[in-house]
DNA sequence: GAGGATCAAACTGTCGACAGTTGCGCAGGC
DNA sequence: GCCTGCGCAACTGTCGACAGTTTGATCCTC
């Protein structure tokens, strides 16, 4: 659990609005705290104590936990008060069935509109993972593997809904991760011949196809251990 | 398209935080500004000018604003600055789709969990709509017998995902009745007809059945014509 | 020693202000 | 008349402050 320092900024304050909102950098900083665990599930968050630690007013820190809360990653009491959230199992059968539903769709639109581009990126993103020697790594690239195709839908509903469940699905990939340390050799090679296959049925342009095999794979590899949280 | 005032409070200002907050009215009016069309899809939002409209400062504004954008009636652009969300035909039939698959993912869960309550808030429902004269009001009691069917699965994940799309449905099903105004007795009878047979099927138990019930009513009834937004 | 009242600290909701940025209109040049 | 550049107005992001509320802890009473 290694503490995460807050970006500082003591110093060159005043640097307004590069592009990069203070809301932006809080945001990011919370979400990769709570995703890994340094902030506990059920942990009381302060909106005071937060601005402090990165040497900023209430007002962006507000704004991050509002977008946070929007990723399910903070949930509100009715007084106002924030926490981390706790999955509960039915929370991820939820989430993975939502995820399912939107990737099948997804996969779809993305059979249909498939070209060199997308399968580039496809399979670089493969070949990285040849390469991964850590779980933790496998999991991102498994992650982005699965948001390239939602990017190849070309769909903006889609796409958004799907940024608004991803967070959660990195909290509960975390959290299995820290029970079981250890990359495991079966489970990278079924990965691989997985989003290959994937990547096969994508490029065949039959959406029917691409949407079963999708579902099928979710169904499979990220959710078969639903009720573990 | 009636102006609709905001809730003024110019006298007895300070009467804080009674357990509604400002931000909270204040989403309250924009969304129903935006759902019934007095702000057209594509306008632009000014803080400001709300803040002023409401007698209110920026701070709550902003937090309905943020608010909207989730609910995904309102957009940002890159400056930060917000508009009134404009559904293209892609986005409708994405949002049908997300839709169909919360409702009857929800709805197979409802049919297992099943009881006297839940039966008694549809029916109550039903009874409601056929005394219903006006579109709108069909259409607002369409809405709230699938919230209950929501409701109804248990499913807190669900259930939040399906309030996250259910104002853009609002939105769009707004924008077809100030198409066409009138309320067709075909559409009550068969809309009516359809829910009294999801309750069955609900009743009886089978989560299979009630899912594809469901996906089904839905595909027919409210997503037929997604390309006319 | 247990229970309840009291008080202080901490926190949230909201406000008004300021600085930097963006967009638009108007004036001037071709 | 049309295009270009400048200046002003409006807007967003952020700040520090204040008031009311909630929480925890302390202290007093029984």
């Amino acid at each position: 659990m290694t503490a995460i320092p807050p970006p500082q900024r003591s110093s060159s304050r005043r640097a307004v609005s590069r592009r990069k909102t203070l809301a932006l950098v809080i945001t990011e900083h919370l979400r990769q705290e709570i995703v890994t665990g340094v902030r506990s599930p059920g942990s009381k968050i302060s909106e005071p104590t937060i601005a402090a630690a990165h040497d900023v007013s209430r007002a962006p820190v507000r704004e991050s936990l509002r977008q946070l809360e929007r990723e399910g990653l903070v949930v509100f009491d009715a007084v106002g008060r924030s926490r981390v959230v706790q999955l509960t199992a039915d929370d991820v059968e939820d989430i993975c069935s939502i995820r399912a539903s939107l990737e099948s769709t997804a996969a779809g639109h993305a059979a249909r509109r498939f070209h060199a581009a997308i399968e580039q990126t496809l399979r670089s993103n493969i070949a990285e993972m040849e390469e991964a020697t850590t779980l933790d790594e496998v999991s991102r690239l498994d992650l982005a593997f699965h948001a390239a195709i939602m990017e190849a839908s070309g769909r903006r509903r889609l796409i958004t809904a799907w940024r608004a469940i991803e967070p959660q699905l990195r909290l509960w990939l975390g959290t299995l991760q820290r029970l079981r340390e250890a990359l495991s050799a079966d489970v990278l090679a079924a990965t691989l011949t997985a989003h290959r296959q994937l990547i096969d049925v994508l490029a065949s342009g039959d959406a029917n196809a691409a949407r079963k095999a999708v579902e099928v794979h979710i169904a499979s590899w990220v959710c078969e251990s639903g009720g573990a949280a």
